[in-house]
DNA sequence: GTGGTCTAGACCACT
DNA sequence: GTGGTCTAGACCACA
């Protein structure tokens, strides 16, 4: 589990859980079925709160990346997984608002934005073959 | 000036209207130049407090879009205006990777993610003509 | 903690505690990775306002002085520390502009105004030792 | 009369010219018995408010720098200058403890401190020549 | 308990 | 009238 936790950074340590979680499963690093360190272990292992770790694992669970369990602990969710339902969207285009805004105002066209995008994209996707 | 405030939103109001008027920038309802409304009269037509308004107007400025000066008040930097340099290059694909990984996680491809980029993009450009 | 704070000083309240801070970081009396009192605490040693407190501590994040985590609250910059770059020496040399010029008038050589900084900084330096 | 006034800047504008004058004093380019623009005059070339002017100018008579009366206007003091006294000295010093204690976070000796202050002297002192 | 946010109201410096 | 500063007191998110 290659989680570096940014205490110095604004956001909150438990959605940098969740961020690293959903961004070691986009890479395939974790998958479907695949347990997570217990709550206490990963506590430990960065050296923070229980309720902070339990907070994230509750988050990813609403969202529906994991499933938890009394027996197995916390499992990577196998079916009935996140979809990119319509609700998704408008709630990833909110999001993308004022990126893009700043991104214009700065002087960026579509394309050059599309190039970031891509730049993330092919970071995240190839990690598999590694 | 057509903030709309969502007082019950999670983000805070402050952060909102530094959207707004980055997004009114982007939207080139507002230009380099204009002047936009004192704290006191944009807290008054919010309806909310002139301490918050002005964290806005100063995150502004430290952002580089506005100017504070003594005579006319809050204007839009017409000088020395904010760039796409390479830190906020790499600033943008850090707020970018967990929507990303969350995007692909819920099976997008890159280029269903470029369609809504793009639908953001063509929600903002065009209506400086209509 | 020696902040001697001039409440009937022009110079607002903020900015004596950020020179007293930063002045204690140069005497060594404050060393990096130490943590300052939280905001509640200091402002209530000082018999002021929590949020002048709080301004305080914003700018000298903003410098780079000091780091504020959720954790330990508000230390000592231990890495990433400020530097004498050129932005700082143009504007120290902005800063020491009207200083000089004033000197100068009242016929200071600059022999003599390296008196007056040579004995503010022996006024800093050897403070560790003692 | 080469006043550039910034009014982005956070320094009063009032204050902006009184430096300015001073150095003006400082380079010689200002004579005692040299008279200034009238308050209306120096107002409408920088565009800016009378009582700005004359606030500048009220505070240069205190400090000694000029002299106004009504027939001649404001004039360059020609005696009864300000001098280096023991009050000015200790003023001096309280102005470049903040200066010196950031320079020395930041790690600069005092003979860097030396050069930069030297800088500010030669650029003033030899203008006289031009 | 920590800092972050927001409110309400006040005084002052600047223009 | 503008923003800058300060106070007092409140609630919340975070850890």
């Amino acid at each position: 589990m290659l989680l570096d936790i940014d205490l110095q950074s604004e956001t909150p340590i438990y959605t940098q859980i969740v961020h690293g979680i959903v961004e070691g499963i986009a890479r395939k690093q974790l998958q479907p079925g695949e347990g997570l360190p217990s709550v206490r272990s990963l506590a430990a292992d960065l050296g923070i709160n229980l309720h902070t770790v339990n907070k994230a694992y509750q988050l990813l669970r609403q969202e529906g990346y994991v499933q938890i369990n009394r027996k197995q602990g916390v499992v990577i969710t196998t079916d009935a997984y996140p979809t990119a339902d319509e609700a998704y969207r408008s709630r990833l285009m909110e999001q993308l608002r004022p990126l893009i805004a700043d991104a214009i105002c700065r002087g960026m066209t579509d394309k050059q934005f599309e190039e970031i995008s891509q730049a993330v994209f092919q970071d995240m996707l190839p990690k598999e073959e590694s």
